[in-house]
DNA sequence: TAAACGATTAGCT
DNA sequence: GCTAATCGTTTAT
């Protein structure tokens, strides 16, 4: 865990814009997710980027959502207060990034996909390890988490400087997409994905539900 | 207490 | 294109 980044960075080195506060999470994830598409998603001492792609999960009508067979001890934080973090470990492998949305004690959550790195990738890389291609840096879920070196202490925080993770809005307000989830079994048919129009990092390319392109 | 499985990725063939 | 890796949560005995 050597390249994790250092915590002693000051906030000030956070990109330039406006701190997203837990109102903005207070609502529906379907809308709360198809605005963070082009916001900034960064953890201070390590990195992040503009997000490209992110899933909304709603506790109504979808299976596929965690929080839709009521709370369990995994998805307790899912039905906290919006603005907050909710992880989990895929696979036995990944740390997946939810953010917490809607009014608490609903169980509504976006999903981080994919993110296009900003400012110095050093620490983004050094947490990837040895890989080549700067898409496979940050685009997929899984990566997602490695990138920013999540771990499950994050779990239940909120976002801010509790977690040291932010959500920023710098004003850039790009293109987006809706599309069918990917990468999972149930509920795929939900057009509940959100992608930035013509970006090159995105995942699940020549996957499943016709990519993003 | 045991077994199955998943909102995935990387490394082969 | 196929499969191993890998582990906490859920579901079944």
């Amino acid at each position: 865990m050597t390249c994790v980044g250092t915590d002693s960075l000051p906030s000030h080195e956070l990109p330039f814009g406006r701190i997203l506060p837990a109102g903005f999470f207070a609502r529906p994830s379907d809308k709360v997710a198809r605005e963070l598409i082009g916001k900034v998603l960064w953890r201070r001492g390590v990195g992040g980027g503009r997000l490209t792609e992110v899933e909304a999960y709603l506790p109504k009508d979808d299976p596929a959502c965690h929080a839709a067979r009521g709370m369990t001890k995994r998805n307790a934080p899912m039905f906290g207060p919006a603005g907050h973090i909710y992880v989990y470990r895929s696979y036995g492998v990944h740390i997946l990034l939810n953010l917490v949305c809607d009014e608490e004690s609903v169980g509504s959550a976006v999903l981080i996909r994919s993110f296009e790195p900003m400012g110095d990738t050093d620490r983004l890389r050094c947490n990837r390890g040895e890989i080549a291609t700067a898409k496979a840096l940050s685009c997929g879920p899984g990566r997602v988490g490695q990138a920013l070196a999540l771990y499950m202490g994050l779990n239940s925080l909120s976002l801010g400087e509790t977690s040291g993770v932010y959500i920023i809005d710098d004003g850039e307000s790009p293109p987006v997409r809706c599309t069918t989830r990917i990468g999972i079994s149930q509920g795929g048919e939900l057009p509940l994905r959100y992608l930035m129009a013509g970006s090159g990092y995105l995942s699940g390319q020549g996957r499943t539900n016709g990519g993003g392109r």
